[in-house]
DNA sequence: CTACTTAGGGAAGGTACCTGCATAAGTGGG
DNA sequence: CCCACTTATGCAGGTACCTTCCCTAAGTAG
């Protein structure tokens, strides 16, 4: 939302104003009556009636019948928020699949698709499967492109603020590819590139461990480990879109986590050794990681003797995160996050003592849908900002083909 | 700023947002012309007329004469920010002095007062000594204490979001002290407390090196060093406060780090003893870094090691933070910072390699100012979160008895 | 069928904003 | 010294938006 308006308004600001105000009061607080919706808000009945016209106008609201039965007197006019005007795409790309979501104004799913990718695909290869994806994923879902006001995609690596991938180990070539240019010619809304821990930490506000919170570090713990920050409750990328790469420091201990899980749970390559395996392991080697993280679940006394070594391991560089940001809660995600959770008991017990406060430590309950649902959280963020905006005309809103033209 | 209001709203509320637009601009920009004026906020003349005379009645604005000979035409009436319609304190507390700062409401200082404090007094003497110094300070600035709108004061270690120091290892006995609380019985206005390296952040942003960054890492390198961090241009104090707080981490190489630069100079204790020697030898401590910092400054190669042994080892620390947060800018500050600046020129070069992105790093040039000019800039901005808040009534803005009343 | 309850419809009133025009108060040239 | 020009002011008229108030509509309960 932005700031504040630097420049004074007239009149029609405050139509703006309450036309915001009325339509989230709506959205958030579901379908209501036109009094009850005055008196939430804070506006008069007829002032509120007249804003309902403008939002039906726009599509973005739609009267409903009149429940008869529900009361004394009469029944009253009944609205709600037309989730359907309009739909977001969430895109998870990583080396070995493409995960899309869509939902709707309100952030109901309404589409989803998968997809394998070669692993050793060249980038335009790469990008025209997901586009491929894409069109699959809305034909099964029923979805006219034009329906979508906003798409994001998450990839593993460091996005650029303009959307290129500036650095990634976890993709072959995949690094100086403008994800953000590439995949914005296939959409006619804007198209937004998050890294995949980044968007983790989205999804734990939004329908995750972390809810509540304003301030929250997301741990993704995967082939590396990566980390997401929501600073006042909103994503911290940092001047270049690197916020979180602390495991860029070795002693941290969060680089080749997965490799170290293995290595340390039982005979195989030591750790040196498999950390020069490097890419070409990464499948097998997450395979052989959750056959560790099971027989963990299942309490045996090797695998979690392996996984404290990791959580010990790792206590270094999640604590240092911990430490800078002192956030109140820390969400452990990722590959590496069993059900039953051995990692995030370990981590626990490992990085508590290392803090000053009193974090909350929960793992992720998202498994692999946490980036894709994050990926979506900022597309509808993203549409958030058009619909809610008060310093200029609202961004042209005409309701799409694809659903049925507002009406009563 | 409150984000937005959640409610929506009647006229007034507009009269309000263009009441605080036009005075941020005549506040921002300078004394102005009516019409000047009307024009850059956006608002016709009869409205900015209307405006200013509501804040004239409130005594934040004044008219000051027209400017004859100014060009053609008649001479506009002309207006200004009654900056001296109230006052900021900053307070900076350390184990050895007391270091006050009053400005206007522009952040003009119209005083100080720096006083000494006996390293071991008990905190209630300890306090009552910081009571005698805003007594005196005020008093040699003629200043009204009714003239305060807000006071923050700085010190070392952490502080609970209540404003108490939960943890400080700098000043003895000060842990558990309710500095907030306390603080608060002498003013009338909101007394804020916060950590010393996030005030020489805000501090660095406001007139020091960092002006233009938004996403800004102070380093306050001292006894221990500690950070501070600026995200989205706002301070980032973490749920408990203890964001920054990286040096809790042994191997990241922040803690004692006078005596390593100390020890590692020349003859003398090595870094163990000097480290078991503790709180008691702090003051002569800085004061033998001092004379270090400025052989290195004389480029005498004994010295020069020395620095860049201990930028060596707070490099780790630095970075840590660097890749965490990502900031555009690291500046670092405090005591351990010469003139010439030969530690930040030590750390650039050990620090860049270990990074991704190509953050600036800065010495400051605040001094022992760093702190104080935080602390002020602190209370401004809560002043300002009054003066420009739109969501209810301004708060009380009677004049204050120190200062003239409005008028012409 | 009547009384009661709750919501809708519409008019009147007030506040804040904008535009436009006549007037005031300076400067500069003849 | 006077007049034309420039720039700002003061005031009136008009519009948009929100609020309050009263009456009517459309249900339910007895």
């Amino acid at each position: 939302m932005s700031e504040r308006s630097l420049h004074g308004g007239d009149l029609s600001v405050l139509r703006r104003l309450n036309s915001a105000a009325t339509l989230r009061e709506l959205r958030d607080g579901g379908e209501s009556t036109l009094s009850g919706l005055a008196r939430r808000v804070g506006l008069s009945r007829p002032t509120t009636e007249g804003v309902l016209g403008d939002l039906i106008g726009r599509g973005l609201v739609a009267e409903v019948a009149p429940r008869p039965g529900s009361g004394l007197g009469r029944p009253a006019r009944r609205y709600r928020f037309r989730a359907e005007a309009g739909h977001a795409l969430g895109v998870e790309i990583d080396a070995h699949h493409v995960r899309l979501l869509v939902t709707d104004l309100s952030g109901e799913a309404v589409g989803g698709h998968r997809a394998s990718l070669d692993t050793h695909a060249r980038p335009d290869a790469r990008i025209s499967a997901v586009r491929a994806a894409v069109k699959a994923c809305l034909a099964e879902a029923g979805i006219d492109r034009r329906s979508l006001r906003a798409v994001a995609a998450g990839t593993p690596g460091v996005v650029g603020p303009d959307g290129t991938v500036t650095r990634c180990a976890a993709v072959p070539g995949w690094e100086g590819v403008a994800l953000g240019r590439e995949l914005g010619r296939s959409f006619a809304c804007p198209v937004l590139v998050e890294n995949d821990a980044n968007l983790a930490a989205l999804a734990e506000r939004w329908r995750g461990a972390a809810r509540a919170a304003d301030d929250v570090v997301c741990v993704h713990a995967g082939l590396h480990t990566g980390a997401g920050a929501l600073i006042g409750g909103r994503l911290h990328r940092g001047r270049w879109g690197a916020a979180g790469e602390i495991g860029m420091l070795p002693e941290l201990g969060l680089r080749d986590t997965t490799v170290v899980l293995i290595s340390g749970a039982g005979p195989g390559p030591g750790a040196a050794g498999a950390e020069l395996a490097g890419l070409a392991s990464a499948g097998p080697a997450l395979e052989d990681a959750a056959r560790v993280l099971a027989a963990a679940g299942r309490r045996d006394p090797d695998a979690l003797r392996a996984v404290d070594r990791l959580a010990a391991r790792m206590s270094r560089g999640v604590a240092a995160m911990a430490l800078a940001l002192d956030p109140e809660m820390i969400v452990v995600g990722g590959p590496l996050v069993g059900a039953g959770a051995p990692l995030v008991e370990s981590l626990r017990r490992h990085v508590l003592p290392l803090c000053l406060s009193p974090v909350r430590i929960e793992a992720s309950r998202l498994g692999d849908e946490a980036i894709g649902l994050g990926a979506v959280r900022l597309a509808l963020d993203r549409i958030d900002e058009d619909l809610f905006r008060v310093d200029r005309a609202p961004a042209a809103t005409d309701p799409p083909a694809a659903t049925e033209p507002a009406g009563r």
